[in-house]
This record gives C-alpha cells, sequence and structure tokens, in this order.
RNA sequence: GGACCGGUAGCUCAGCUGGAUAGAGCACAAACCUUCUAAGCUUGGGGUCAUUGGUUCGAAUCCAAUCCGGUUCACCA
C-alpha cells in the first residue's frame, strides 16, 4: 500500500476516534508539501472544519498529535501552517522501502486480477502510407496494452484493417492507367508508398477532368459527378462487391504490397497484434442487428425503406443504420464488429484508439449498442486523441504537407546516430550494436515526443526544428538509465543485504529522501494511467524520477560514498531507480540501452 | 445553427475530483568536466492562467456569458 493511501487511512481513523466522525479515507485530501515547508506529506483540513467545528490550527494540532503518537513507526514528527497539517515521514519507513524492493523487477506492476481488455489501434487505409498521426495512434495504442497489461490485465491487441470501398478503388484505377504493369519491386519502392502514389495520381488526374468539364460549361458540381475516372471508379466498386474475378485479383495483389510495406514500419516502430480484422469480411456484419433493432423497436424504418434510430432523446440526431437501397453504413458494421468481437474474446473492456474527430461517431456506437442490449455495450471506450499540427495548422496531404511516417523515422535514426558520433562514447561498439542503439535512441525521442501529451489534446510538431534530445526527452531517461548503469556495472554487486535497511542507521539525506518518496509513487501512477488511459502520466512521471536522480548523482558520490552503509543505500536506490525508469519506458514502448 | 473540445511564460506542454507564493522543457544569460557517462548539474530573467461576472475561508481549476481556434452533426468511410 502507498504511504498516501496510508496515511489517508490513518487520518480517518484519527478523525474517527477524536471526533466519532466516520470519513472515507478517498474523502481525504493528501498532497505532496511544498519545498518551502517542513515535511513530506500534508493533509489539507479546510474540508472538516466546518463540520467538526474547529480552527484549523487546533484541528490541525489534535489530529497531528494523535497521528503521531498513535504510528510512531511511521511519523517522526508534524506542524500546522493554517490549514496544513504537514507530516514527516520515518526515514525507516523509505529504508525499509527501499530494502524490499530495490531487487523487485516488477515493482510497480500488479498481479493477474482475470480481467480482459481488447485494444484496437492503428487501424489503417490500404491507399496510402502512415504518416505522423498514425504514430500517435500506434504509440498510444500499443502503450496503453502494455500499461493495462502492467495492471494485471489480459489484453487482446488487434486492428481493423480498411481494405476496400471507393478510396482504395481510386488507387486501383490510377494503377491501371499509369503504371504500364509497374510493381514495387520493378521501381525499387515500399509497397504502401507505391500505392499510395498512385492515389495521389488519382486525384491529380480528377482534378485535371474536372477542371475540362468546367470549361465546358459544367458547374463544380456536375463535373464531379461526371468525371470519367470518377465514373470508373464507382462502376469499379460495383465490380470488387459483385466479386468480378479481374477487379478482385488486382484488388487483393496491390493490397499485398501495402501490407508488404506496412508490415516493414509496424516492424520497426513496435507494432503488433493478436488478431487482425479486415473489413472486406466485415463490411457486411451487423445486417441481422438491423433486423433485430427494428423487431425490438429500437429502430424505425422511413416510408423510403431507410432504417433510423432516433436519438434525439439523448441529445444527438437521427442516424441512419440501412441505407433505402438495402445496403450498411459504416457505423451498421462497427454494430457488428463489436458483437463478433465480443463473441470471440468476451473482453469486458473494449478501447478503441481513434482520433477526436470520431467522438461523435463513438458516442452514437455506443448508445447504439446499448440500447440493442448488446452484452460488450458498456464496456466500449472511445480512447480519442488529438490531431498532430504542423505550426502552420493541420496536415494537408493535398498540399503536401504529411509527415510521413517512415521519413520521420528514419530521420529521428539519423539524428540519434549523428549525435552519438560527435559524443564518441561508445567507439568500441560492433556496428550491429551500433544500429540497434540508434534505433533505440532514434524512436525513443519520437515515442517520448508523442506520448507525453495528453492524448485528449492536440499537439503541434515542428519540422524544422526537429525533435529535442534534450531536457524532457526520451534520450535525456534513456541517457540516466545508461548512466546508472554504468555505476552498477563498477560498483560490483550489492552486500549485506541480508541485515536490513532499517539497521543502516544513517538518516536519509534531503535528494535521497526526495528519490525514494518518487521512487514509492511508481505504482500509484502506474494505477492512474491504466484508469485514466492515459500514458503521459508515465512519461511525466519517469521524467521527473529521472531529473531527481541526476540532481542526486551530481550532488552524492554513489560508488564512493562516505560511508559503507551510504555506498549500499545509494545502489540500492539507483539500482531501483534504473528499473523504474526501464519498467515504465517499456510500458510507453521505448526501449533503455545499457550503454549510450 | 446544435453538440463537443481547447485558449496557462517568446515556443512546446504540466497543473484542472477547488488549497500554501502557478510549474517543467526549449530558447536566452551566467557558473560547473584532474574523481561514478556534461545527451548532465546549478543559478537568473520571463505570467492580466483569453475576457467579464458569479459561487466561497480560498478559483488557473467550479458555474454563466462573451471573444478566439478546432472537431462534428452525410443514404462518405
Amino acid at each position: 500500500m502507498s504511504v498516501v493511501l496510508k496515511i489517508k487511512e490513518v487520518t480517518a481513523v484519527a478523525i474517527n476516534q477524536l471526533y466519532g466522525i466516520d470519513l472515507l479515507p478517498v474523502d481525504i485530501l493528501v498532497n505532496a508539501t511544498k519545498p518551502e515547508f517542513e515535511g513530506d506529506y500534508t493533509v489539507v483540513l479546510f474540508a472538516f472544519i466546518k463540520q467538526l467545528k474547529k480552527s484549523p490550527d487546533a484541528l490541525g494540532q489534535e489530529l497531528g498529535d494523535h497521528i503521531t503518537t498513535e504510528n510512531q513507526h511511521l511519523f517522526t514528527s508534524f506542524n500546522v501552517i493554517k490549514g496544513f497539517l504537514n507530516l514527516t515521514v520515518a526515514d525507516n519507513y523509505w529504508l525499509h522501502f527501499i530494502g524490499d524492493q530495490y531487487k523487485n523487477i516488477s515493482f510497480g506492476c500488479a498481479p493477474a486480477n482475470g480481467q480482459k481488455v481488447m485494444v484496437e489501434y492503428s487501424s489503417p487505409n490500404t491507399n496510402k502510407p502512415l504518416h505522423l498521426g498514425h504514430l500517435r495512434n500506434n504509440f498510444l495504442g500499443r502503450s496503453i496494452a502494455e500499461i493495462l497489461k502492467a495492471n494485471g490485465n489480459e489484453v487482446i491487441k488487434t486492428c481493423i484493417v480498411n481494405d476496400r470501398g471507393i478510396h482504395i478503388c481510386k488507387s486501383m484505377i490510377a494503377w491501371e492507367m499509369f503504371a504500364n504493369g509497374a510493381t514495387p519491386a520493378s521501381t525499387h519502392t515500399k509497397g504502401d508508398h507505391f500505392v499510395g502514389d498512385y492515389y495521389v495520381k488519382f486525384n491529380d488526374e480528377y482534378k485535371k477532368e474536372i477542371d475540362v468539364l468546367k470549361t465546358q460549361g459544367k458547374t463544380q458540381e456536375e463535373a464531379e459527378k461526371e468525371a470519367p475516372v470518377m465514373k470508373a471508379t464507382q462502376q469499379m466498386l460495383l465490380d470488387w462487391e459483385a466479386g468480378k474475378p479481374s477487379v478482385m485479383e488486382l484488388w487483393s495483389r496491390m493490397n499485398s504490397w501495402v501490407y508488404e510495406g506496412f508490415d516493414a514500419t509496424y516492424k520497426r516502430i513496435g507494432s503488433d497484434f493478436d488478431k487482425t480484422y479486415y473489413e472486406s469480411n466485415t463490411y457486411l456484419l451487423g445486417k441481422d442487428l438491423v433486423e433485430t433493432g427494428l423487431a425490438k423497436g429500437v429502430f424505425f424504418q422511413k416510408t423510403d425503406g431507410s432504417v433510423w434510430i432516433d436519438l434525439t432523446a439523448d441529445g444527438l440526431d437521427e442516424k441512419l443504420v440501412r441505407r433505402k437501397d438495402g445496403t450498411s453504413v459504416y457505423i451498421t458494421q462497427d454494430i457488428g464488429l463489436a458483437e463478433q468481437k465480443q463473441k470471440e474474446f468476451n473482453a469486458g473492456q473494449s478501447i478503441y484508439v481513434v482520433g477526436d474527430e470520431q467522438n461523435y461517431h463513438f458516442k452514437v456506437l455506443k448508445l447504439i449498442c446499448q440500447k440493442l442490449g448488446l452484452p460488450s455495450a458498456d464496456g466500449m471506450y472511445h480512447l480519442s486523441y488529438g490531431m498532430v499540427e504542423l505550426p502552420t495548422g493541420k496536415m494537408k496531404s493535398r498540399e503536401g504537407t504529411v509527415v510521413d511516417a517512415d521519413d520521420l523515422v528514419d530521420e529521428m535514426i539519423n539524428i540519434a546516430k549523428q549525435k552519438t558520433e560527435e559524443l564518441g562514447k561508445v567507439k568500441d561498439f560492433t556496428s550491429q550494436e551500433l544500429e540497434e542503439l540508434y534505433n533505440t535512441i532514434g524512436l525513443g525521442a519520437l515515442k517520448f515526443f508523442l506520448l507525453r501529451v495528453d492524448p485528449k489534446k492536440k499537439m503541434v510538431f515542428n519540422p524544422e526544428e526537429s525533435i529535442d534530445f534534450h531536457g524532457f526527452t526520451g534520450p535525456f531517461i534513456q541517457y540516466t538509465h545508461a548512466r546508472i548503469k554504468s555505476i552498477l556495472r563498477k560498483s560490483g554487486t550489492i552486500q549485506k543485504q541480508e541485515t536490513g535497511n532499517e539497521q543502516l542507521g544513517t538518516a536519509l539525506l534531503p535528494l535521497e529522501k526526495e528519490l525514494a518518496i518518487h521512487l514509492e509513487m511508481f505504482p500509484v501512477i502506474l494505477n492512474d494511467a491504466a484508469t485514466e488511459h492515459d500514458p503521459s502520466k508515465v512519461a511525466i512521471y519517469i521524467f521527473n524520477l529521472a531529473k531527481i536522480f541526476n540532481s542526486f548523482y551530481t550532488e552524492h558520490s554513489i560508488g564512493n560514498a562516505e560511508t559503507e552503509e551510504k555506498k549500499i543505500l545509494r545502489l540500492q536506490l539507483s539500482q531501483l531507480t534504473a528499473q523504474v525508469i526501464k519498467t515504465g519506458m517499456n510500458v510507453l514502448g521505448i526501449n533503455v540501452p545499457e550503454r549510450m
């Protein structure tokens, strides 16, 4: 149990014993004490003074007295300033904690809780390569999955590939028109980029044809409808749905190129899935649920035959679930897929990592599933994240301002290489070890950059400045880890651990204590990150930990400490810090090097 | 127009279940490598927390209004 929780419990007990009032520990506010005051943790008393009819000062004194005398093993002193009760935690508490945990490689992680969670992320279109926005999605999805695992959940990672539809046909038509049989192999192009190029070519051609039609006196709208490439594309979609062999052949051929490209990218960035769904297999799902909904009266039919759900009572609009021609729409297949996933995996919670432009969609989706009484409905959670924007605004493929994922990863790895060579600290590494190190640092910088901000918020990426390697960054934390490992290598294994740290006797110095306090918070942080679906909580925490360690490192000698006891203590602190950094970075999907 | 999200230092972001004098990083200025990795440490300047009003012992945080920016409300996916 964390100290903070203990303080809350002890305070609740004290208030009960002193004043006979029952309070829940959760209702008691405990903060870290501000540096300018004496103490480690602070109980904020204002909330109780009315109920207890005491002055803040009197209440603080009585509570402080009671709490410290009843829990002498936990607190050494207290002081009261205004309505704040500042408690100083006994050094022995921290010594015990360090001694108990420094060898625990799964410190912070919870045992299996028997719960199953699905995380759907990545979900690409097969008509263009991945860009910076997809990277945020992939890193978030992977990270939230790891965070949930660390908290004891069984996690199933899934991906729904958008491999059909009008946009895919656009690439196919353009390829037929312009490629002369070219392939990724014949042009030495990565498959997803190859296909993406034809998607661009389609749009160029489409624009041209529209312009021509407009000079012939058509309106924009007419021209858009009548352009021959667009007509051909629509015909191709119909042919695809009818299963026309030549179209199916081209479709699967082009998709296979894209998958080859995606696989390469996924492998580099560390995305993987336990189960991949393809829309070409799932787009007809949910049709039967429309009938169910009609029978239940959840849906209604308009005179033209189209089927709708009325969500106006929930503050939303009417939503179409089946077209008048009997074909289903996007949301219908999502309902069907939700049901399918439930049948297949029966997870208690299902997390969808999808951009915030689909907030409305997911609100509607969950509501419909609830109204249909699907067992998966209540466990649906949309992990909504903001767009990654450029200083000039949104990325636009039409204006060529999209930051390509492969290019960016290459660039980051290159910068890592350049900086590593400049510093020249690992000249004895083999070329293979160097490659691995550049990957670790480059991807570490990129992942940390995208995960350190609250997922819900949109963020800005400035390609001009590239991504920093100093300060609040992945490499800074990786560097801290490498530094600690260097010390541990040089200092050998820790002796005397059997004696128990409380007997080490020496009082903790301020930075030693600050480190211990921070380390002790890790399990709570990991748990918060899971319940709030927010990896940035871990990123910020790890950064602060690394900062404290670096101050500690500069101020105190570890390997050559003043006494043997101090040396042991500091080595234990260092080892636990390295362990927490490693675990914390790993749940962000980031590796930490032994040397850099 | 309705709904939802955001506006905190020059820039990028924390803090938002109300608590002590609003914090980091970058950038800028200064000091620190005969001793455990300087991708580091220390110090300094830098703020009308969009605006106005309200709630109260106390508001960046909650409420209302206004301004600015974004997303969304397709028989698109």
